[in-house]
DNA sequence: TGCCAGGAATTGC
DNA sequence: GCAATTCATGGC
């Protein structure tokens, strides 16, 4: 049963796309313009763009019920519009890079724990090699369903020894950070589900208190994993250059300087460094 | 080749 | 408390 869904404002779905495919755990397909992704439930749902930018259109297949059906709009940014948004930074220095990128969403991670796993592999890695080492641990330890790569289960992961990751070339502190996460999560001790009703400076509060996630880790899990609209990561290197080369400075702007001028964005930051990272890909 | 990478914990003062 | 240092390895 397939659903078809029609969009009131712009939205970039290639950009969307792109995007996604950064991430090779992602199993995206740019040509055929979709994306299949792995719900909670175990079922694989392919989310297909038919239409064009400016009328964009949507096909959704798979076993889907109302609730996953909410959950695809809510991930996808299908549930609100991106005008206010676009509208919001014409008046600022970002303008340039919003118009450019027009209807780019952002578009949340399908699993809150791989965001964070993913976010604890990525620290101080560059990109590439980052990504192999979260490939790896996907291929090794997750599942394929239909073909699509999933994360394991935080049980699966509770249950290694570092010296299993040291192996994959996890660092020493990495293979340590991302078990013993893994086992406060499998224990009940920490519910990302929950997180949600809390507000972000809770969230962070409660999240820092972890081995192995700071304030970047806990802003990332908060932007991409729960799609908070108004944060911006200053501790970030990638936004620092983007935002070095957007002011024509010839080094990259301190964290006092980005937060002197960042509230112009606000009530939306995340869009701003969504954008900005957009600018310097 | 040396510095950097979508940092965080630990140590040293 | 805050800054300097350590961790760890591929990429460019």
């Amino acid at each position: 049963m397939d659903t078809l869904i029609k969009l009131p404002f712009i939205y970039d779905f290639d950009s969307a796309l792109i995007r996604l495919s950064n991430d090779p755990v992602n199993a995206v397909n740019i040509q055929g313009r979709f994306v299949r992704i792995p719900m909670a439930e175990g079922n694989i749902v392919t989310v297909r763009g038919i239409g064009t930018k400016e009328e964009p259109l949507f096909q959704l297949e798979g076993m889907l019920n109302d609730l996953q059906i909410n959950t695809v709009k809510t991930i996808f940014h299908f549930d609100q519009s991106l005008d206010d948004v676009q509208k919001h930074f014409q008046q600022t220095d970002l303008a340039p890079i919003f118009n450019k990128y027009e209807g780019m969403p952002l578009v949340r991670s399908f699993s809150l724990y791989g965001r964070l796993m993913k976010g604890i592999i990525h620290q101080q890695l560059n990109k590439a090699f980052a990504n192999t080492l979260t490939m790896r641990f996907v291929e090794i330890y997750g599942q394929q369903v239909e073909g699509v790569w999933t994360y394991p289960s935080p049980e699966v992961v509770a249950q290694l020894q570092v010296a299993e990751l040291r192996n994959m070339q996890f660092s020493e502190r990495k293979a340590e950070y991302v078990i013993g996460l893994s086992k406060a999560i499998a224990e009940g001790g920490l519910n990302l589900e929950e997180l949600r009703q809390l507000d972000e400076e809770e969230i962070v509060r409660i999240l820092t208190n972890y081995r192995g996630i700071g304030p970047w880790t806990a802003q990332n899990f908060l932007l991409f994993g729960l799609g908070k609209p108004n944060l911006f990561p200053v501790a970030d290197v990638g936004l620092q250059n983007a935002l070095k080369k957007l002011w024509g400075m010839d080094r990259k702007p301190t964290k006092l300087e980005i937060t002197e001028r960042f509230s112009d964005w606000s009530p939306y930051m995340s869009y701003a460094a969504l954008y900005l990272w957009k600018s310097i890909e």
